[in-house]
DNA sequence: TGAGAGGTGTGAGGCGCTTCACACCCGGTT
DNA sequence: AACCGGGTGTGAAGCGCCTCACACCTCTCA
């Protein structure tokens, strides 16, 4: 479906997970797996699902979020190209323990469950690679966990606004820091109040730490934000 | 140093982790861990050290905390027999990611960082195993921050009540349940100050929701408590 | 052209939690 | 005995953040 065999080779190994496999092992994976398209907003899986396949990002941003009882939305993070995600429900076979949803029009590679399984018995490097990314994942919810003990509304969104800025220009690095969110979108990624996070934006906008144009956040002083987180 | 080697394997075999190893597996294991004490409040290791080994709780239990920088601690978990942690640091190589030290006098299986590598890449199934402890890891995790975003602290207090209070009576049955802890103590597993978990467990107490004698909780309404998480 | 939707800016009021301060009780130490 | 440290109970003051309420702006769409 998607050109060559070579080509669908180098579209798995572009995910950091699969990016040591011999072609063997790749083709294996390809065998089973599926490439499936969700446009801007749509629903991708809900948290109680069954989680029965793990999915890889090809393109677009997926939005991993956590619902509360009375309609808000906590954003968990935000998967890209070259991410995986779902592993967890996968692996021990219970519920999906959050919500996903298409950030942005994206293509996901969809690997079912007995297939992984199959193949991580059979592939200590892909396990290895796993528990690896499993690690990272652990290390940045425990960070998590500790901002909100600790940290002030304030210090969350300076670090927030700090990572975001880092992970959008790490690729095309543009000069100038400049990001594209909603304050409401900001509000659910750090657990607080739109209105919170318009207080805090025009306070830094009044020490001319940040600039605010046309609906994106222009960071002037890297410093001083990095001094609130 | 532990009598024979059936004795010794069978004490490997009590962790979650290796309970499905076998005898040659086992051994390879055994041949290259210590064994090693600590004594109540002794400190394990600590938030930035290089992590070139894991745990297993043999006897005793293990607190897992995180300081801030003004001092105070947040408890993440309390490890037991049978538990192992510091897989992270160990598996990906960087510091370790929280503080450890001794709940009580304690016994832990120590398991050096090289050894344990080369030993999963031979047995998928020992990988497949540290997956699966991961995940749940990653799925208590993810839990905390969701609790810490959306509950209040009553909330967060009632809850970790009763994870406790299942936690301790699980095993040995006993038809009470009482829970003797420190207010301080309490205050840090849920992120919250001695003095409003105090204000907390004065409002339940008048309302028979619990009883306090002796320095330690006994819960007498469980329905209410878990209304209230 | 006017209506509606979605994003932004801002003030008032209120609740939850923290900090501080202090009093009390108990067990161990000298 | 007197004393101390650690755990507990309680009130006052204050801050951070939330909710509510409302104004305004811009874009899209009929």
């Amino acid at each position: 479906m998607l050109g060559s065999s070579e080509m669908r080779r180098q579209l798995l190994r572009s995910s950091a997970l699969f990016s040591h496999l011999g072609d063997k092992e790749a083709d294996a994976i390809l065998a089973e797996a599926r490439v499936v398209n969700y446009a801007e907003g749509e629903h991708i899986f809900a948290k109680g699902d069954p989680g029965n396949s793990m999915m890889a990002v090809l393109k677009g941003r997926v939005v991993i979020s956590n619902p509360s009882l009375d309609g808000r939305q906590l954003v968990v993070t935000i998967f890209r190209e070259s991410d995986v995600f779902g592993e967890i429900a996968l692996l021990d076979g219970k519920e999906r323990s959050a919500d996903a949803s298409a950030a942005t029009d994206c293509e996901l590679l969809v690997v079912p469950r007995r297939s992984l399984l199959r193949l991580l018995g059979q592939q200590p490097e892909l396990c290895i690679e796993l528990l690896v990314v499993l690690c990272e994942r652990l290390r940045r919810t425990n960070e998590q966990v500790e901002d909100f003990a600790f940290l002030d509304l304030e210090a969350r969104i300076a670090k927030t606004l700090l990572r975001l800025t880092r992970d959008e220009k790490g690729a095309s690095s543009t000069s100038r820091l400049g990001l594209k969110i909603s304050q409401r979108a900001l509000g659910e990624l750090v657990g607080g109040s739109r209105e919170s996070v318009n207080k805090h934006l025009q306070d830094w906008k009044r020490s001319g730490i940040i600039a605010i144009e046309k609906g994106s956040i222009l960071i002037r002083d890297i410093e001083a934000l990095t001094d609130l987180a």
